[in-house]
DNA sequence: GATGAACCTTGCCACGGTGGCAAGGTCAAG
DNA sequence: CTTGACCTTGCCACCGTGGCAAGGTTCATC
C-alpha cells in the first residue's frame, strides 16, 4: 500500500519535475555512480527519497549538478566546488570571493601548465637527438640514467 | 649465531658499496616506501636480504632507483618506466622504440597541457568580467549556473 | 494483477602514486 | 647489554572514477 503510493507519487512527480537518478544523470551529464558520491561528500544535500528508497532529484538539483560539472571542466577540486556552490546559493556573497577562489585556481592551473611544458621540453629535446632507428644508443635513456649528454 | 654473522656481513657489504634501504632512498631520493612499492610492481628486482629480513641494495640498485626518479620527473607513467627500464637494460634494443615511447608521451604531455590551457583561457575570461568587488552579481557563477554571459 | 525488463539500492574492490601509523624485529654504537 | 635509530609488514587515507554483486523497486505490457 505504501508501495502503491510511491508509484503514484513518483509518476505524479515525475510530471511535476522530479527524476530518478539515472534521468538525473542524463540531464546532468553526471553519472549515478558520483551523484551518490557528491552526496556523500555532502556537495548537495541528501536526495528526498521514494518508499522504496530511490533518490528523486528536482529540476533545481538538476540544476546544481550542471553546475558542478561545469566546475570540473574548468578544473575545479570537490573541495573548490564546494566552496563555490556555497557562494552560489549565499545571495549576499560578495563577487570578490568568487574571483579570489578563480584566480588561485588559475594560479594552479599556470603551474601544473608550467611544470608540463617544462617536461615536454626536456624530452622533445631529448627526443630529438634520438636516431630512432634500429641502433641501440639512445639519449633518452642517456639521460635518465644519469650521464652526461653524449653530445 | 645467524644475527652475528647478519651483522658482520652487512657492515662489510655496506664497504663494498651495499645499502640499507634508507641509505638507497637518500641516495636515489627516492623514500623507502615507495623503494618498496616499486618492488611489489616489479619495476625493480626483490632486494637481496640480510638474514635479519632487511633489504640491501647494490650501487647498480641505486642507478635503477635514480633512472626512475628522473623518468618520473618527466611525466612517465609507473607502466612506461617499466618499458623504459626495459628497454635500458636490454642491449639489443632499438633506439627507435625508446624514441616512438618518448613521442607518445609529448603527445600525452600535449594533450594535458592543451586542456589545462583552454580551462585556464574560459577562467581567465570569466574572472575579468568579474568586477572582484562586495557586490553579489559575478560572471563566474553565472557562467557555472548555466546562464548566458550577462554582458 | 502478474510477469519481466529496466532500474535502483548498498557495499566492496580497483586504479596511480603517495603518505601515515602501528606493532614488532634488527642494527650498531656506547 | 642497553638504547635509539632503523627496518619489517600491513592496513588506511587521499581524489575522482569505474566495476561488480546481490538484492529490492518500478512500471509497462499482457
Amino acid at each position: 500500500m505504501s508501495a502503491v503510493k510511491a508509484r503514484a507519487e513518483l509518476s505524479e512527480a515525475k510530471d511535476q519535475g522530479y527524476y530518478s537518478i539515472g534521468k538525473a544523470a542524463d540531464l546532468s551529464g553526471i553519472t549515478p555512480k558520483m551523484i551518490r558520491h557528491y552526496e556523500s561528500l555532502q556537495l548537495i544535500p541528501k536526495a528526498a527519497r521514494t518508499a522504496g528508497d530511490y533518490r528523486v532529484y528536482s529540476a533545481a538539483d538538476i540544476h546544481t549538478l550542471r553546475f558542478i560539472r561545469r566546475a570540473r571542466g574548468l578544473g575545479f577540486s570537490m573541495d573548490e566546488i564546494g566552496t563555490l556552490l556555497g557562494l552560489w546559493r549565499n545571495q549576499r556573497r560578495a563577487s570578490e570571493q568568487v574571483k579570489r577562489l578563480a584566480i588561485k585556481h588559475i594560479t594552479d592551473l599556470d603551474h601544473k601548465i608550467a611544470e608540463l611544458q617544462s617536461m615536454r621540453a626536456a624530452l622533445a629535446e631529448l627526443a630529438e637527438h634520438c636516431h630512432g632507428d634500429s641502433r641501440p644508443d639512445c639519449p633518452i635513456l642517456s639521460d635518465l640514467a644519469g650521464l652526461p649528454p653524449a653530445e
